[in-house]
DNA sequence: AATCCGGGGCA
DNA sequence: TGCCCAGGATT
């Protein structure tokens, strides 16, 4: 696809970061860079609400302090903390991974994608997530707030309607990402498609992109 | 690229 | 009830 003009990029940079700069939500996740624990933030917020992940966290990484403890823990006992978040089979694979980890890593996880993916539960959203959360990399995330924010913006309805694949989404995920900003840039994305640009009622009026949004430049209101 | 996966919150 | 949720694996 035909990516943005480069002034309408930074623009869109500009505006995120500024955004998120008032309206950032306080998640204990962000309160460490430890790939540990942004590593079982990931995994709980696999189709999971923030909401609902924030005491299963606390409480999963007071039973598991390190990679370590999950290593040496039974996995039923890891799947019985896990409930009730649902996508049981999250546990297993985290447990799996903390296991992997310490025999072929030593206990550090990796950095690098290709290693990321090869561990069970790791897609291309979460070994992204842990590149730039826990690692400060330049990797593009995209979820299903992404996803919709980058759908309005720069795409619109008409275009969106026809849209198949991810590609398009990763594509420009990367191409937006800021060089070195990445951590800050991706959680702003997230939180403004999770507090802003929402599925239903979103904040069109006091949006900081409402001056170059494809959609709100096509709907009614 | 399409489908399936588990469970809860909310309109 | 139906839609939505910081996706991944399998086919």
């Amino acid at each position: 696809m035909k990516l943005p003009p480069a002034p309408r990029i930074r623009r869109f940079q500009r505006r995120l970061l500024a955004w998120y700069g008032v309206h950032r939500r306080d998640l204990p996740w962000r309160r460490t860079r430890r790939p540990y624990r942004v590593l079982v933030s990931e995994i709980m917020l696999q189709q999971t609400q923030v909401d609902r992940v924030i005491p299963k966290y606390l409480q999963f990484l007071r039973r598991y302090p390190t990679i370590r403890h999950l290593a040496r823990a039974r996995v039923e006992e890891v799947r019985r903390l896990w409930y009730p978040l649902g996508y049981n089979i999250r546990p297993v694979r985290l447990h799996a991974i903390a296991r992997e980890t310490v025999a072929r890593y030593a206990g550090r996880l990796p950095d690098d994608e290709e290693a990321l993916r090869r561990l069970p539960g790791i897609g291309r959203y979460t070994a992204g997530a842990v590149r730039a959360f826990a690692y400060g990399r330049d990797a593009a995330v995209l979820d299903t707030n992404v996803r919709r924010v980058l759908g309005r913006v720069f795409l619109g309805p008409r275009r969106l309607a026809r849209v198949r694949g991810q590609k398009t989404f990763w594509d420009l995920a990367e191409a937006l990402l800021p060089p070195g900003r990445a951590y800050d840039f991706n959680q702003a994305l997230m939180d403004f498609g999770a507090t802003w640009c929402t599925p239903r009622k979103p904040q069109c009026p006091r949006c900081p992109m409402r001056g170059f949004c494809a959609t709100v430049a096509t709907s009614a209101s």
